[in-house]
DNA sequence: TTTAATTCGTGAAGCATTTAACGAATGACA
DNA sequence: TGTCATTCGTTAAATGCTTCACGAATTAAA
């Protein structure tokens, strides 16, 4: 999936973790934060976070730093959309550990359903989750408005997954096999293959 | 951390993601395949794997493509080093999930112990794996030969469990908590947010 | 009020990665 | 055997990202 970019590719992840920063940073009261700041708290260069946040607009002021509420704002007007439906395919251990994460149950991401060929679990709740059969898939995503599936069946199952993602209509696909899938042009992908994430992690340690 | 490199940061993954592929190939029966086809399976350019593969030595024929299995080997020795011990912190959701990864439990990866506070769960026994308290950190990772711990605790505890592993002597730290941490220089770490991944996903499909 | 120190914002320089262009090698086939 | 199509490997160009260098703005303090 080509993107018609508004913004550099890598400062679109790097701007939403200065947001979660941002917020933390409100919550305990504080009001102005610098570049310095943040980058001894991420970890990011002070001089890549003051041309990440240029890209969005000028907001700083010279000798005081950002404002937080209003580059918190800034920021989320850029680059969080809002809120988005998730539907989650698979439901094993990887499948249920995503639907009890915490974090895909707030008002920007929300997991709407959840599908799985094993019918002893078709019908049941995790979490508020709802488990239906593969059957179901049109008429739930249709419902819930779901634009992104999460595939977590096992590597076998991938390419037929992701094939019945794509003819549902959704937009975007987490996939967690280790598998490639290959999907049309329309549809964009992020693979997180924790094997790969490893063994890269290995050649840093190791090299 | 910074590593004195041998090959591009980024061929590294991909040439992980092409021995998975390879061996998949090798199973099936099949003996040599050109960049095209693996262009074709992986999604990446053929120009791409071409120049990738010939960072690590001349191993393509002309009008006949790779053998597989040499290139396997090839890419192997280049890139995958030996096996890893690596231990879990953190017997949650998301721990659960980890320890019951079919991929963590291979002769590359081997996770080989587990920490959590919760005395509930401490003795028990995961999928192999044998889930101990924070004070044996240090004395099962000197007896594993353990090199990565896997940060899976409730963020709150992020950096105080990184501390943990920097103390007890890990060389590199897989991150799932959607919180930096700061680790000193020599120690690598990899971070999976995925709720940032799941933000920029959105940001890909919504330009 | 002036000076000094701090911090933002930005154009230019420096790196890294990807893509293009093309020669060379090889095997298939007439 | 010679020709042709295919595919690798590599140098060069293009693109994208990060870092540098420095001016401008602002506040604190002399």
């Amino acid at each position: 999936m080509q993107r018609s970019r508004k913004y550099p590719q890598r400062t679109i992840p790097r701007a939403l973790l200065y947001i979660r920063i941002l917020d933390d940073l409100l919550k305990r009261g504080k009001q102005f934060v610098s570049s310095g700041e943040l980058a001894r708290i991420t970890g990011v260069r002070d001089v890549q976070i003051r041309k990440d946040i240029s890209n969005f607009g000028p907001v700083g002021k010279p000798r005081v730093g950002y404002q937080i509420r209003a580059l918190k704002n800034l920021l989320e007007a850029s680059v969080q959309k809002k809120a988005v439906q998730v539907v989650l395919f698979g439901m094993g251990n990887l499948g249920k550990a995503i639907a009890r994460y915490p974090e895909f149950h707030t008002e920007k991401i929300k997991i709407a359903a959840a599908f799985e060929k094993d019918p002893r679990l078709i019908g049941k709740d995790l979490n508020g989750i709802r488990v239906y059969s593969l059957e179901k898939v049109n008429s739930v995503v249709k419902r819930t408005r779901a634009l992104i599936g999460i595939n977590a069946v096992p590597k076998e199952a991938a390419q037929e997954m992701a094939d019945v993602m794509v003819a549902a209509g959704l937009r975007g696909i987490i996939n967690f096999c280790p598998t490639p899938i290959t999907i049309p042009d329309h549809v964009a992908v992020k693979n997180i293959d924790l094997t790969i994430e490893f063994m890269t992690l290995l050649c840093d340690i190791n090299p």
